[in-house]
DNA sequence: TCGCTAATTGGAACCGGTTCCATTTCGTTG
DNA sequence: CAACGAAATGGAACCGGTTCCAATTAGCGA
């Protein structure tokens, strides 16, 4: 039962409270010889210092709270990784929060600054409202987005627009004219890539001449399951498109599985690019637009841990490249593939 | 700034510091009258209370410390989204560590514990020490194991040794007569179901009345690429395997890979089993032996939870079935698929 | 030897809650 | 109407650290 305290440790090591406090935070004003009777003293009675007492004290935690969305998502699981990668040598110890429901947003949202129980906050692919920011400047808690946008935080993210069009663009230079969107909802207020990989699409399809076509965007829940309905309706147009571009890996893991359920090929009859190269995305061979996943958690954990110690006037923005990654699930237009050379999925 | 204590709140009330902590914490014994006016205080000031001081006085921390090694590895992340599910949920903060260096972990597993900043512990694939387990009771910390095993913890646990038992059969059964079996290190101490799984594959082998065969069982690192080297390993051998058992899907994955590069067709002329049914199993139709990955997470928090309401004299054991998953990377020994029969990661 | 400064050290006060004990208030009962 | 117990309330003490100020000691130059 350690309840030893450091006045126990004092009195054992014949000093005075401050003195072993002292020696606790590697104070330089304390002689070699008190400094070794009281380490004795702490290892005698196997002393370690409440953590809670430290905290109301000196008014830090010396944790680091990070909000997620969907911790089921495997590109949010992805930049989570690289974040703990960050955090797990440093001294803050990580404290995580998950959000799986749309009213549990507020509330934690809310509630997690004030309860100071973080000296810096990471929020995941969560766009903050206005509120919100209000109640991190209220709290004077810092705060840093990976993955998401608010002009008054500072930011790690990525050129969605950029990808989209990238995304777009490949399908085009491959001769598809009938080009399709497959996404989460774009009215969804706390998610902002969506419509930036929605204005690099259409901004692709304008410099190309292709008229956008309504009927080819649509919308849903995120997921494989939701994503091959999506696809399942756009193959029961009666002009279906002939390539997919789909909002997430997973989605066009989902597509896939449309198509095959439709007896079409993939990419012989349709071509499908994903977006984020998750690892299955690899298994899978998916053609798809990188985005370092990964790197996002690192960089983003670096900069709050940057900004709390030297707090910055003006938000921070770290923009992150695409790439297309190409792989086997996209293919000239027209151009039937040689048996063998099916893609992942296929059966 | 929110430095409002709850004096300002008991002065701004007209009323003691002890009548405002009562309000808070629900305590019977105010009467609605000054319960309403303490309420209208604390929204005026915008008052919440410090966790820190909470703490301190009251000896717990309301949150709970996960402790997970490799967080990159799929199966572990899967635990963990079933402990994240039932956390977030309840009042508990959950604090995650993550342990990458086997040098890390003795120092966190003991320093953890002792530092006192969690009412209970959580060990996700990780088998603790004796001494580890001293500390834990020296601190009094309950602590709930997931997929490890000790017999002083309480822990949820698979049956490795029938799952590998059940992945070998399925292996003879198809008339396959030399299995392989590729693994992480089998003297890992932190590692049991490796050496489980391996116990039940030589219990099938023995059953069929089939040699085992030391060049059959080949250890590495975990991970998909060392899995891939070791199945060439296997490959080049005089008289090669027909059929590999991997330690888990993502060694599964690497096995395919390499039968790809030497030009051999799963099933046709290797078949694959994995272990764990992790999502990207599914994609790439891995026969495989699942496990309840989430549900583990799932009640291990639970089983934490009760267990820091009630303690429980005797370790509690909660044991969660295997089942075999027949997809598609396995095969009837000789028979040779049709070609368009071929499985996921073939070109 | 004296005086002064720098280096150490002791310990009270404080951080912001909770808890327990003493006190006040009020309704009941004989 | 007095006596008494229950209910409600105030506030000091405490949880276990940190910090700052005052006090002691030591070193050194004149």
């Amino acid at each position: 039962m350690s309840k030893t305290t450091i006045r126990d440790v004092a009195k054992r090591a014949g000093v005075g409270v401050g003195t072993v406090s002292r020696v606790l935070n590697n104070s330089p004003a304390v002689s070699d010889a008190t400094r070794q009777k009281v380490q004795s003293a702490i290892e005698a009675l196997n002393f370690s210092p409440n953590p809670a007492a430290r905290r109301l004290s000196q008014g830090k935690t010396m944790a680091i709270g990070v909000i997620v969305p969907f911790f089921t998502n495997p590109s949010v699981v992805r930049r989570l990784q690289g974040v703990v990668s960050v955090l797990s040598v440093s001294k803050y110890d990580l404290i995580l929060f998950d959000i799986e429901k749309v009213n549990q947003r507020d509330m934690s949202l809310r509630t997690i600054p004030q309860r100071k129980l973080a000296d810096g906050l990471l929020l995941i692919s969560l766009t903050p409202s206005d509120i919100d920011v209000e109640q991190f400047a209220l709290a004077n808690i810092p705060v840093v987005l990976v993955d998401a946008y608010h002009p008054a935080l500072s930011r790690v993210l990525v050129n969605n627009v950029q990808g989209g069009y990238q995304a777009t663009k490949h399908l085009i230079d491959l001769g598809h004219r009938k080009i399709a969107y497959i996404s989460d909802y774009l009215d969804d207020p706390f998610n902002s890539p969506v419509r930036d990989r929605f204005t690099g699409y259409k901004q692709a399809l304008a410099e190309a001449g292709i008229a956008y076509r309504e009927e080819y965007h649509l919308q849903g829940e995120h997921g494989r399951s939701p994503a091959r309905h999506l696809t399942h309706t756009l193959l029961d147009l009666p002009d279906p498109p002939t390539a997919v571009f789909a909002y997430s890996d997973t989605q066009a893991i989902g597509a896939i599985e449309a198509a095959r359920e439709s007896g079409l090929s993939v990419p012989g009859d349709l071509s499908i690019i994903g977006f984020d190269n998750i690892e299955a995305a690899e298994y899978l061979r998916i053609t798809t637009i990188r985005q370092a996943l990964f790197e996002s958690g690192v960089k983003g954990a670096g900069l709050l841990l940057n900004l709390m110690e030297t707090p910055a006037a003006e938000p921070q923005e770290i923009l992150l490249p695409t790439k297309l990654i190409d792989r086997h699930t996209t293919a000239q237009y027209g151009k039937k593939q040689l048996s063998g050379q099916i893609a992942a999925l296929q059966t």
